[in-house]
Formats: C-alpha cells, sequence, structure tokens
DNA sequence: TCTTGCACCTCTAGTCGCTAGAGGATGTAG
DNA sequence: CTACATCCTCTAGCGACTAGAGGTGCAAGA
C-alpha cells in the first residue's frame, strides 16, 4: 500500500493534475485519503478508474454518460443494457458526425482547388461562403 | 429601404436572435440603426453578412477565423492568400478529424458487438474501457 | 380606445470540460 | 538548512453560445 500522490497518478493515468481534482469536485472520482501535510494520497483502484475515465473521455462520452458506465462498473452483477445503449447511442453520433465533415470535406476541397490565388473578388473561398447556394452539399 | 427586425433576419438567415445580438456584441455584425423605440433595424447587406457567417459556422470556422474571412471579403481587391491559407487549415482539421472518428468508430464497434447483453462482467462495453489494453486502436 | 399578447430590449448568469493563475503550504534532495 | 519541485485552495477564464429575469414596443382585434 504504497501511497501515490496526485502527481503520479496523473503521469500513469494520463489525466492531468487540475483534471483529476475537477474530477473529484464533480464527483467522478471518490475524495482520496490524505497525508499528514493534507496531500492527496491516491491507491491502485483510483488509478484504474482514471484510466477508465480518460479512454471513455477519448472515445468522446460526456461526463454523465460516464458517471453511468462506472456506475455499471461498480455494479457487475446488473444488466449492460444501459452500457450497451449508452455506446450505441454514441456509435450512432460518431457515424453521423463522420458523415458530416466527409461533406464539409468535400466543400471545402472544393472551396480550395477553386481558389485562383489572385484577388479576394475572384477567389471562390470567400464565394462560396457568401453564397450558400453554390454548395453541392445542403445538408447543412 | 424596409426595416427588418431581428426577429425577419433571425428566420431569412438561420441565425437565433440571441446569437445575433451576440455577434453584434463581439464585433462580428455592424450596429444596426434603430427604430423610434429603440429596436435594431437591419438591411439586406446584413442579411447577406449573417448568411456568410451562418455558413462559416457550418463549415467549422471558428469566430476569429470568421473575422478574417469577413474582412477579406469587405476588401476585394487584396490577395485571397489568407482566405485560402484559412480554408486549407480548416480542410487538415477536418481530415484530421475524420481519421479519428473512423478509430473510434471501430473501437465502438467492437463494444458494442461483443456486449453479450447479459450481465456487466461479461460485457465487452465495460471491459474495453476498463482495460486500455484491449483497444485495437492506440493512437489515442 | 383599450387590451391582449407577441416580439423586442438589456443585463446577468449558466452551459461543458476543463485550464490558468494567484498566493501559500509541504515534501525531498543536496 | 536551503532550494526547489510539488502540492494545496480558490477564483476566473476559455469558446460560442443559451436561458432567464424584468421590462418596453407595437400591431391587431373587441
Amino acid at each position: 500500500m504504497k501511497k501515490i500522490t496526485i502527481g503520479e497518478a496523473a503521469r500513469t493515468s494520463g489525466v492531468k493534475v487540475p483534471t483529476i481534482r475537477y474530477y473529484e469536485g464533480i464527483g467522478l472520482l471518490r475524495q482520496p485519503s490524505r497525508s499528514e501535510g493534507n496531500q492527496r494520497s491516491y491507491e491502485q483502484s483510483d488509478l484504474n478508474r482514471l484510466t477508465f475515465i480518460r479512454h471513455a473521455r477519448e472515445l468522446g462520452f460526456e461526463v454523465e454518460a460516464i458517471r453511468t458506465l462506472l456506475s455499471l462498473q461498480d455494479n457487475p452483477l446488473q444488466s449492460c443494457a444501459s452500457a450497451d445503449a449508452i455506446a450505441k447511442a454514441r456509435l450512432v453520433e460518431v457515424e453521423q458526425r463522420i458523415r458530416s465533415l466527409m461533406a464539409l470535406k468535400a466543400e471545402l476541397e472544393m472551396m480550395v482547388e477553386g481558389c485562383g490565388h489572385g484577388r479576394v473578388d475572384q477567389c471562390r473561398v470567400i464565394e462560396v461562403l457568401a453564397d450558400h447556394a453554390q454548395c453541392m452539399h445542403h445538408g447543412h
């Protein structure tokens, strides 16, 4: 049971020190025990939880979703239907975002290719922005 | 020269009323003339500008980038090199974001497919989050 | 003319997920 | 014992809005 400082926890988990304190503040992470000089002292389980959180954030889950996922992890005997639903919802979001970004990519490419590198009044970048009707993709 | 209220401007441009006032506050939009009763009164050129802004925001340009793009539009005789650079930078961002989202999509699909719809302790969604080593994609 | 009711006004504060900085205490290596 | 890194709490700021309070303007129907 060696004591882990917040700095070590940050290095091991990849979550920055102020962010760890922030997670404690919003209740994602329990309040750790303290040293005599009032410094936070973590255990291995806290590091696991931090890694879980970091990974979930990287996957784009919102803090509220992570709160639910963590409570599921804490109660492993219950149904994983909620976890499944949360992940599926996130998957749908990601797919939509990809589709929308592909459309943007096409439009930006058109703008950049159409730029004659001359004066602004002949520039397609500005022109396309000014006149939405010129877009190929009207979905947005 | 009919007077256009902020509500009409919102409906025509697709930018919400408080957002129009916000844009005025941060100097993206000029201060319009006012009616006797102190209500904002817009002209066609304001609507064009609002549409330009909305379109640029939809393409994911930040407000500071839009500020530059608008100043280019206001001075059509200068070189469009900046507009080109801004659009190219945005294109690179979008391409990176797409790549990263594709990796997330793959990982989320793996999680969702692996969910046995049973109890949490057999659920891959939670498992993968808890143990990053199980990811196929370590880029994140 | 009056009243109803919507649209407008200003202002402040809240959203999300952190991040930065001030000002001070603690812990460790030389 | 003295540096110096690391820790503590607290408040404020970021971007791009959004929500709400509390009040005024204006057009149409009774």
